[in-house]
DNA sequence: GTGGGGCTTCCAGCGGCGGGAAGGTCAAGG
DNA sequence: CCTTGACCTTCCCGCCGCTGGAAGCCCCAC
């Protein structure tokens, strides 16, 4: 099975295979004219991956779970902890934009949204003793759809 | 105005602030040293854009409001327009990550965690039937603290 | 004069790919 | 048999918003 029907099987993008091959997370085998070669193993791991993903994890993450998938002896308490983690993260990152969320709808409300100069947003920003909020830069992504 | 000095009343990190003069966001004027100068303006301007950054504005929107601060004539609509567009984008995002949280809550809570392989987790990311969710590739980031 | 802090520039790297160039391969059609 | 065009390969650059580190000035206190 080459790159192009593994990527319409998994619904990942063929780059984004080569990338995964690249890193480590499969091995595909190569055919005589140097084209890879998938099969229904590879194909599973790769629809591991992207179910992964799609769940916010990270790649190393995804890494620990694909190892913890293949081990047949993996206890599930390995597996939790690392969803657990990321859950944990999930739920920080959710903190964190839902008072972005709340400072930036109070914002725009008070913002008439005419033609005059005068906003209560360029007033916060330019001085901001009303609205804490502010705890340090921003966290990292977990990533999201196109 | 030395950058440490500019750094200590903005909070911003002298990396920061010399990445905000490369992309053009504030220019300092220079001493005979070559040592950058910063006046109450361009203090001001990076507290600005600590606090813009602070409620996950890009560096794009950020040029955009610095510009709008800078412009006495400005129309607040202007503003609220910038504004409320990010609150979108920061709504989508909750909803992504709040659709994740509650995937990955089922999963976890379902996960007995002890030392079998047998793993409700596993099983799901390996055969996704149960959960639907899955709506494609994974946003882009806001950011978040250190 | 010497030590230690600041300051400067430049380059590399993070995550997780995506775009695009330059070239090899394959199957179908003329 | 030759061409076309779809596929495949590798390679390198770019994205965002910094951050770390190296190498080399500069300035002040002792």
């Amino acid at each position: 099975m080459n790159i192009g029907d593994a990527a319409q099987e998994t619904g990942l993008p063929a780059k984004t295979i080569r990338y995964y091959e690249e890193i480590g997370l499969v091995r595909p085998a190569r055919g005589e004219n140097g084209y890879r070669d998938f099969d229904a193993t590879d194909v599973r791991k790769l629809a591991f991956l992207g179910r992964a993903r799609s769940l916010g994890f990270s790649i190393e993450d995804c890494r620990t779970l694909l190892s913890l998938y293949e081990d047949r002896s993996r206890a599930s308490a390995d597996v939790k902890r690392v969803a657990a983690e990321h859950l944990e993260r999930i739920s920080r990152k959710l903190a964190e934009l839902e008072a972005m969320r709340g400072a930036l709808e109070h914002l725009v409300a008070r913002c008439h949204g005419d033609d005059r100069p005068d906003c209560p947003i360029i007033d916060d920003l330019a001085d901001a003793a009303p609205q804490p909020l502010r705890t340090g830069p921003v966290s990292k992504s977990i990533r999201s759809p196109k």
